[in-house]
DNA sequence: CATGCAGTACGATCGGAGTCGTACAAGAAG
DNA sequence: CTTCTTGTACGACTCCGATCGTACTGCATG
C-alpha cells in the first residue's frame, strides 16, 4: 500500500474521456438511450446506485465482456454517463446534474420505463 | 360528388396505421427522435403548425420525395406523428396529447433542441 | 514471479437504417 | 381524356451499429 496522489477532491481519478455539459447533443443522447440494454443500464444506475460508482459486473447482465464495453462506451460518449477507472475496475455513473440541466425531464422518462418482455 | 361516410366527427380521413397509445415504446420513439432531419421535422411542427395537418412540401426540406416518404412513415410509425390522406396529399401532426401522456416533457426536450450547423 | 480477474482492442459478421433513382398509382385540373 | 401533382413502392447501395470470439493489457494477490 503506497500513499496514492489525490487527483480530485474527493480523491477519485479523473474520468475517461467524455463530452463536456456544453457539448451534450439531444440526437446523440437520445441514439444511446434507443437501445434496451442500454435503456436498463440507465435505469439501474438511476434506481439502485444509491450514488456509488458501479463496474459492468454489478449489472448482471448475460452478455460478453466485448459487448458490454461497446454499450458502456457508447452511454459515456454520448455524455450520459461518466466512467473511472478504479484499479482494474471501471466503474459508471449517470450525469444526473448535467442531463438534467440540458435536458430536464429526460432521465425522469428514462427511471419511468419498463422493459419490454425479454428485455 | 357522391355523399361521403363522415369516418370521424370532424370528417377528417382516417389516419393511416399507427401504434396505439398503450403500445407506444419509448426505446422506439428515442430512436425515431435520434434522426437530426426527423428531430427538425418534429420541432417544427412543434413549433408553427398552429394545429393544422401539413404536407411534407410545407417543411422545405431538400431531399428527394422517397427520402421523405421514409422519414415521415418513421415517425408515424414510432407513434410520433398521425398521417391522413386528404385527396392526393398526406398531411401529418404530432400525436402530442398521446405522448405528453405516455412520455410527459419529451416533447418539450424537442420543442427546445436547436439543430447543429449543417441540419 | 505466477496466477487470476476486469476490461479493452481488434476484427469478423450481420442486419438494419439512411439515401436515392426510377417507375408507378391516384386524385386534381384543364 | 390528358396532364400535372403528391406521394408510394421497389430496389440498390452504403454505412453504421449490435454482437461476439479471441487475444491482449494491467492490476491485484498469493
Amino acid at each position: 500500500m503506497t500513499i496514492e496522489v489525490l487527483p480530485e477532491p474527493a480523491g477519485l481519478p479523473d474520468p475517461l474521456p467524455e463530452p463536456a455539459v456544453g457539448e451534450l447533443r439531444l440526437e446523440t443522447v437520445l441514439s444511446a438511450l434507443s437501445d434496451p440494454l442500454r435503456l436498463r443500464i440507465v435505469r439501474k444506475l438511476l434506481l439502485e446506485s444509491e450514488d456509488f460508482d458501479h463496474t459492468c459486473g454489478w449489472f448482471g447482465l448475460d452478455r460478453p465482456k466485448s459487448s458490454l464495453t461497446h454499450h458502456f462506451r457508447a452511454l459515456r460518449e454520448a455524455g450520459v454517463t461518466r466512467q473511472r477507472q478504479y484499479g482494474l475496475e471501471r466503474r459508471s455513473h449517470v450525469r444526473v446534474a448535467d442531463l438534467n440541466a440540458r435536458f430536464p425531464g429526460l432521465l425522469d422518462l428514462v427511471a419511468a420505463w419498463t422493459p419490454a418482455d425479454g428485455d
